[in-house]
DNA sequence: GGTAGACTGCAACTCGTTTGCAATATGAAT
DNA sequence: ATTCATATTGCAAACGAGTTGCAGTCTACC
């Protein structure tokens, strides 16, 4: 699904669901439309065309995109939540987080092939009696700016 | 790794590096060997013997640990930071997280194979210059308790 | 254009985690 | 065993991401 119909099927999605359209729940669509990266509230908040709007209003959008499930929740542990864009929105795909500097990407594709989810689901359904609904992988490491000695002014994270 | 030699590496592993083996330390590494789930630090202080024992030497106990690679910190997305005992001191193994109730139970055993690993390894050294160090896979989903009605009091998360 | 009420901005609040500091306990040396 | 330098603790205050109550505003609909 490409960025401009993601924006048509969501905005289609919130007035379907009797959600009004506001100036605060466009702009934050637009914003998480636009990154290839998962955002913090605060990152979206930075980059809202309109900087009137508040925080707290980014938060109560990011709270009814994530009911409507067209935005997801990720993060590096133990940091802020981060936001983007759900499945049916974007390609299913996982992140690469840097230990280091925290900085997270998108990873392309899923590297569990459909047969070993399929055992892995029944597995569990059996043994534990858990549903399993969706999965993260994180590929945790040094990013390549990390990898090579320390670059400006990153910090080594705690 | 058994429990018993757990407790015995990590108590060398302190003294090793010049930590002095204190009250506080002992108790929340026993609490840690001892459990099966991955535990708040909340949970940890909650379940010390000696109950004088701050909750901040609690989070102070957990950053040597982890400095030393003992303890790595997992959550549930959004919720407080979890921790269990790391690789070399515990069998490599990964999560089921109830989306409804929070709960996160081991899920013994990886599904990515040896060589699936080092196939995505090589991918993402070469098209990102990411390096690979481990990796952490999240079966998200619904409990037994949670999937069929709400149980006792547990509340559904946001 | 007018209206009901969904939604926003703001400021106060929550709660997990961190930190400064004076008091205490540890490990090593005597 | 006693002493000592200092690593570590308890406490209380601070911090920061995220949440919430409320009065005023804007949206969708007529
Ligand atoms: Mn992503
Ligand atoms: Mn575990
Ligand atoms: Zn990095
Ligand atoms: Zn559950």
């Amino acid at each position: 699904m490409n960025p401009r119909d993601s924006r048509t099927a969501v905005t289609a999605l919130l007035a379907d669901r009797g959600y009004r359209l506001t100036a605060p729940r466009r702009q934050v669509l637009d914003v998480l439309v636009a990154s290839r990266t998962p955002l913090s509230a605060a990152e979206i908040h930075r980059r809202l065309e309109n900087r009137r709007i508040n925080l707290a209003s980014v938060y109560r959008t990011i709270y009814v995109l994530r009911r409507l499930e067209a935005v997801r929740v990720t993060d590096a542990i133990g940091a802020e939540q981060r936001f983007e864009l759900a499945d049916p929105f974007s390609a299913h795909h996982h992140h690469l987080i840097c230990q280091d500097c925290g900085r997270i990407d998108d990873f392309e594709g899923c590297p569990l092939e459909e047969r070993v989810l399929r055992a892995v689901n029944r597995r569990v359904r059996r043994s534990r009696r858990f549903r399993v609904v969706q999965h993260e992988l994180r590929l945790i490491g040094a990013c390549a700016d990390c990898d090579r000695g320390r670059p400006d002014g990153a910090e080594r994270r705690p």
